[in-house]
DNA sequence: GTCTATAGTCGGATAGAC
DNA sequence: GTCTATCCGACTATAGAC
């Protein structure tokens, strides 16, 4: 808060003291709501390495999305690997299929619930989509591409539907969004359940039920896409 | 932009003016991210009717805040209220639920992903998730409350779960969530689309899409909650 | 009720000593 | 590489004329 009692810090340090503030700010206030005296207060480090580090406020910015998608790539990269394996294997049955499905759903629900670095990458991402800005491609290509494509694997694999058809595409998103709603309403979700936190009987039991409604939505899956001209003709 | 080639507004009509630009700056921007220049230029009228009738930047959107909120109130009213009539009604049958679930998702498919004023609003919610300012129970009690009452009465219904059960309340979210997700992540639902808008055709798969889900979700519904102690003892 | 002008604060970036 | 001191622009709110 004030300064730290220590000696001069070594450059990587001021560096990474920032991009840890970063994270957390950014996540709370957005990037323009975030002020270089507030990060360099939190980060215990002197206003002017901002622009000396980063090149300003908006270069910390840029180094921090790059910093908690490596991150989500590190936590995520092996169950991906697995459930693609699963999926990208002829061999496999449709038992596999839903058992890595389950296994997703649980992953997912770890990673986007679990801990409290995710609600600051939640959050930065909620403003990207909001206001994007010059970065949101970081997002985009380094996280949310990779997602998108396993559990389009997953699906395309369990209905049928050929991979990068709109109807596999939206439903890849429709079944997310039964997670994500955790994730962005989770203050509304707390009122609900009267707590202040998610606890790990809370998280068992999303990941339940949305293992039990996304099996149910494969078993009673029905194509809709392209929707046939709706009554074409009234014919 | 520049001055108003009219004689002075009249006193609602200035109020109304910075009310409508409020909810496109607010929701674009956020509450400390939006500059008082920004509302006057945007409305057309002077920066200091800004002080003058709402106190000042947190009144305006205190204001903007309820005043979205009886426009989406209005918006549903009549929705909501046909789908909690057959609900309540202890007459109505299994396929009379369904009728109205099917309504229900058409409906919120319309009110969330049609008009550009839902854009401005749910961009306000989302914030508002992230980091709530004291105006926060306006939207909830005022709108979220309603949406989840009457989703909870229409799959409290096809499923049995008890009203206020967790489960139910879960489920709820997570059912919506299949919605909610093309909100909040419009932008990159777009990019998966290829298109700069959701047209009509895209409105008509999604709304198919999740009737479709729905129903799977109610078909192949089992409770999964209280989590009976997962594996008690192993026994 | 609306305007101009301005007070007072806080923002990001930088110069230059060390 | 880190610090202090400072510039200058943008911000919200207000005073006071009309």
């Amino acid at each position: 808060m004030v300064q730290r009692g220590r000696e001069q810090p070594q450059e990587g340090e001021t560096k990474k003291r920032l991009i840890e503030a970063g994270t957390r700010l950014f996540g709370l206030h957005g990037l323009s709501a975030t002020s270089t005296r507030q990060l360099a207060a939190a980060a215990g480090v002197n206003l002017a390495a901002i622009p000396y580090h980063f090149g300003g406020k908006e270069g910390l910015y840029h180094a921090v999305l790059e910093h908690v998608v490596a991150s989500k790539q590190a936590e995520c990269g092996e169950l991906f690997a697995r459930v693609m394996a699963v999926c990208g294997n002829p061999a496999s049955s449709r038992e596999d299929a839903l058992l890595a499905l389950r296994a997703m759903v649980r992953g997912m629900t770890a990673v986007m619930l679990g801990n409290e670095e995710s609600r600051h990458f939640s959050s930065i991402m909620m403003q990207e989509q909001i206001e994007p800005t010059p970065a949101y491609d970081i997002l985009f290509e380094g996280f949310f591409r990779r997602v998108h494509a396993v559990w389009s694997a997953l699906l395309g694999r369990l209905t049928g539907l050929p991979a990068g058809s709109p109807e596999l595409d939206l439903r890849v998103l429709a079944v997310m969004g039964q997670l994500v709603i955790f994730r962005v309403g989770m203050l509304t979700t707390l009122r609900y359940l009267g707590s202040d936190r998610l606890s790990e009987a809370h998280l068992e039991g999303i990941a339940r039920l949305v293992i039990n409604q996304t099996e149910a939505i494969v078993a009673g899956f029905a194509p809709v896409w392209p929707a046939p001209r709706p009554e074409v003709a009234q014919a």
